[in-house]
Parts: structure tokens; C-alpha cells; sequence
DNA sequence: TGCCAGGCCCTCTTTAGGGCCTT
């Protein structure tokens, strides 16, 4: 099987009733990019109805409205289209655990499944970008310099910013660490391993 | 309408507690 490289993912983000699916949350909109070869050659954003109305706190913070919603379609049949899109990839978000249990449940719903690999952005900012004040989305990015999208707290805008947050880091190891080709099982261990050793980790990638 | 979770990570730790991050 060959290796997938790690600047060719698809990098994904949820706007959501809530914080939890266990407890009744639903997706309200699903952004994402498909990063090729680090250039972001196709894009994937939807609004879906999640059936009942969402709290002021969430339309204040996202900016999305349940006039909005009420034309939109269902979660699953938008689910459905996104399972085709994210087919084949492995996946970044920006605390991936988040996505992923969102992922996994609305696509159940939707009688699909996703069996690619995950990586998170926010645990590998921890070792890549120690120095940053914190390592929510919005301070990395204009921490790294990288151009504002959209607005945030939108999933389209939020997942092309992680995305050229994802393609930072991979030109700061390449950089710093002259590693020449990086995988996304190494960055999937890297964001795993403990950030003290970070720098060994990416000493010992760069001598092969 | 308002509430909720969970994994990582640090430290005044490991027989625990609390902040960070996501909506």
C-alpha cells in the first residue's frame, strides 16, 4: 500500500447544536477542503436542518440563524454527500476528537461510516508552535501569519484557515528540521507523542 | 429554554484536580 503524504488530506470542520451528540447536539453545517500536494483543490460546505430550533447562544456564535436552517436539508441527506467527498482521505481537524464524534455519529445516521485516519491539528500546534499564547484556531492563525478566511465560527472559513495551519507546520518542520518528505502516520504519532520530545522526534525524521 | 462531554496535558501528580480546546 502506498504511503499517504501528509499534505494530501481532507481537512474538515463542524459547526454544531452543542458539544455533545450523547446528549441531543446536531450538526448545523459541515465545511471542507481537499488539500492536494498542499493546494486545496475542492471545497465542500453545507447547511442541514437538524430538526428542532437552535439556542440564541449558538446563532450569535456562529451567525447562522434558524431562518436559515428551516430551507435546509436533513442532516442525513447532507451527511450522505459529505461520506462521498471525505471517501479515501484521511482527515485534520482542529481537535479532532470533536469532529470525529460528530462524524461518526451523524453518519451513522445517515447509514454511512468513515474508516480513514484522523489527525489533530491542535495537538500537533502544541509541539510545532510552543511558543504561541494558546492554541485555539484563531490565535494560530495569526500567530503563523496565515490569511484570515471568511469568518470564524463558520466551517467552511474555519477548515480552509486549519488547512493552511496544517500546511504551516509542515513547512516549519521541513524548515527548521530539513525533513524532506513527511507522512501522515508521522504526524499522527508526533501529535501523540509527549511534546517534550517533539524535537527529538523531529531530529530523528530528519536523519532518517 | 437551558443544560450537557471528553481527551489531552500540566502540576502544588500518579490513590487527583483542573485548565485547555471544540460548539
Amino acid at each position: 500500500m502506498q504511503r499517504a503524504s501528509a499534505d494530501s488530506v481532507v481537512v474538515l470542520d463542524f459547526e454544531t447544536t452543542g458539544l455533545s451528540p450523547q446528549y441531543g447536539d446536531r450538526a448545523i453545517e459541515i465545511g471542507a477542503v481537499l488539500l492536494e500536494n498542499g493546494v486545496i483543490v475542492d471545497r465542500f460546505q453545507r447547511l442541514m436542518n437538524p430538526g428542532f430550533r437552535i439556542s440564541p447562544f449558538i446563532e450569535s456564535y456562529t451567525g447562522i440563524t434558524n431562518e436559515m436552517l428551516k430551507v435546509e436539508p436533513p442532516c442525513e441527506e447532507v451527511m450522505a454527500g459529505f461520506s462521498d467527498f471525505i471517501a479515501g482521505h484521511n482527515i485534520v481537524a482542529h481537535n479532532a476528537s470533536f469532529d470525529r464524534r460528530f462524524l461518526d455519529f451523524e453518519l451513522k445516521r445517515a447509514r454511512r461510516a468513515y474508516e480513514g485516519d484522523c489527525c489533530c491539528s491542535l495537538l500537533l500546534s502544541r509541539r510545532i508552535y510552543q511558543d504561541a499564547p494558546n492554541h485555539k484556531l484563531q490565535t494560530l492563525v495569526n500567530h503563523a501569519g496565515i490569511p484570515k478566511v471568511g469568518s470564524f465560527h463558520r466551517a467552511l472559513a474555519d477548515a480552509e484557515m486549519t488547512a493552511h495551519l496544517w500546511l504551516s507546520m509542515i513547512d516549519r518542520i521541513r524548515q527548521h528540521y530539513g525533513v524532506q518528505a513527511i507522512f501522515f502516520d508521522q504526524l499522527t504519532e508526533l501529535s501523540k507523542i509527549d511534546k517534550l520530545y517533539a524535537h527529538r522526534y523531529l531530529t530523528d525524521l530528519a536523519n532518517g
